[in-house]
DNA sequence: TGAATAGTGTCTATTAGACAATATAAT
DNA sequence: ATTATATTGTCTAATAGACACTATTCA
């Protein structure tokens, strides 16, 4: 039948057939100043030209996998290569797939397929300029428009974070209208190119959901750090207040999540209190039992999404 | 810089570049007779003539998303499309992204990406035989042999189940030695074409902790159900016995999770006690609490995957 | 000195899980 | 009758979270 012969013909004859482009976008998160941030790149071309975009680039094809595409465009962009410094900065990076997003027209020039990866970053120095990462920058996500350009089955899914559809059919890939000021300052939200504001939301849930089960938190400081260090990873992400006592007590009741280097750091609070105990990552890869997030008995309703979707289930329906 | 250039070649004859081709393949699960089945159908062609696969195809460029190109994929291997009915049973499937799979060598014809979808189905009839399904079959995943064909960083990471890198760059195409029989009847596994083992194996990973947060294990059931039922599906898919009494009454304790209908089952248990009240799926998306899976204190040691890695964690390491 | 913070202790409501008991239906 | 199973009840250990307290350091 007419599949088995595609098959056939593609086996033989790639070129016959229309053709679809694979690129790997990143989501790289760190924090800076007690904030979140995402890096972003001011797009040189059309496209979406002058617009900022998620880092990536097109898959090279036969001479990469995905996973090294992806930390080959994290290290590019973020200047993170060549140097030995860079390399040992490189190696404290988590990189996870993502998801992939599919829609057809997703990239007026043609079908492109976006496989986005995660990453969890330490404090990083400023892309470099005068590098091929010149026209990188680290963003407030608070900054940022998140809302998806066209309503879509999937869009704004807070809740299933734990995987589920993601390709999301019905998008458009029309900048939508101009987005009113969300900032408390009034300021007019960044809105990105392409869908990657969609690929970011949904990183973002994904690293919320993430630092629930895994000691990923970590990845998000330097070697040695501080149990309010870590807190403050945790109240960044979920965009909560955490209780210090039982946040602290907590984690050291998880087996692995964190291990004691005996010292402290040399001076207290900028404000004041004691010295902090230091603290490295343990070797646990999952946390047990793990850190919920508090029920938020208080879903402060979000005038830009005026509902959350009774179901997030990528059920195939008519 | 050529990163640029290459990109803007390709906006405009994408053609000039090495092709890469897109595949969907779908990891259908369902249960049959207490046991876990997934959809396999039988390679025609070469590579991997007459071996066992995942059903999948090449992505319609141009024409479909992905999350469409796994839903045709779905229907055309097990035959329900056309049909009223087929339509029916095909509206209560849950279908979501799993992961993509890209490392240059896991097709020897041409670099291939595969976006894989997972799929949780009630029980379906068997593919019909003189349909573009004839070549498919339903098989217990117990009859397979899941150890992926290469050693791999993210390879056997059974933990890291709540998303992670899944690329798998230093697996290998080649099929593995000949496997031992790891059936307790002595029955030698099958092997799947590709690197479908590993796919194969992260769908269950991933369905096995699904169904802890989410209500998607009604998914497997028709749409009435009884509570026993369910708990046979979390038994299955989780290989796990369960207290039948504490699963009862969790089911009825986490809101929105089933509801029910006021009426039991016609007949008792096949080998006796009292009819089963009869339920269906409710509104919740996320199960709060969780069912969570019982802790294995005792991680009974497999022989064919020597030692769990020490971290599942996909951080990039020289 | 005063304010802020690190870290610990205590109490309570909730939950997971072990175990028991009862009622119902098949054989 | 006997056995298996659905469903409910009870008890205990573990946990989350609220709150309080002490000690330490900065300004």
């Amino acid at each position: 039948m007419d599949t088995t012969e595609q098959e056939w013909l593609a086996a033989y004859d790639p070129r016959a057939f229309t053709p679809v482009a694979v690129t790997v976008d990143v989501v790289a998160l760190t924090l800076r100043h007690g904030r979140l941030h995402v890096l972003l790149v001011e797009r040189a071309l059309p496209p979406y030209q002058g617009r900022w975009a998620l880092p990536g680039g097109f898959l090279r094809a036969g001479e990469e996998s995905l996973d090294e595409a992806a930390a080959r465009e994290f290290a590019e962009e973020t200047g993170l290569h060549g140097t030995v410094e860079a390399e040992a900065a490189l190696s404290r990076i988590h990189l996870e797939q993502l998801g992939s997003y599919g829609i057809p027209e997703r990239d007026p020039r043609m079908h492109v397929v976006s496989v986005a990866y995660l990453a969890f970053a330490p404090d990083l120095p400023d892309p470099q300029a005068g590098t091929d990462a010149a026209h990188a920058a680290w963003h407030p996500v608070t900054a940022l428009d998140l809302r998806p350009a066209g309503r879509s089955e999937t869009a704004g899914a807070p809740a299933d974070t734990h995987g589920g559809g993601v390709d999301g059919r019905t998008g458009s890939a029309e900048p939508s209208e101009p987005a009113e000021p969300l900032e408390p300052g009034g300021l007019t939200p960044i809105e990105l190119a392409f869908d990657h504001a969609r690929i970011l939301a949904d990183g973002l849930d994904r690293a919320r959901a993430k630092i629930e089960y895994s000691p990923l938190a970590t990845a998000f400081l330097h070697h040695d750090f501080t149990i309010p260090e870590l807190r403050a990873v945790y109240e960044a992400v979920w965009d909560e207040k955490l209780h210090p006592g039982n946040f602290h007590r907590k984690v050291l009741s998880v087996p692995g999540f964190v291990e004691g280097t005996g010292s402290t750091t040399d001076r207290g609070g900028a404000r004041g209190g004691p010295r902090a105990r230091t603290y490295h990552a343990g070797d646990a890869c999952l946390l047990h039992p793990a850190l919920l997030r508090p029920t938020r008995s208080d879903p402060r309703p979000d005038p830009a999404t005026p509902a959350p979707p009774p179901s997030a289930r990528t059920t195939i329906r008519p």
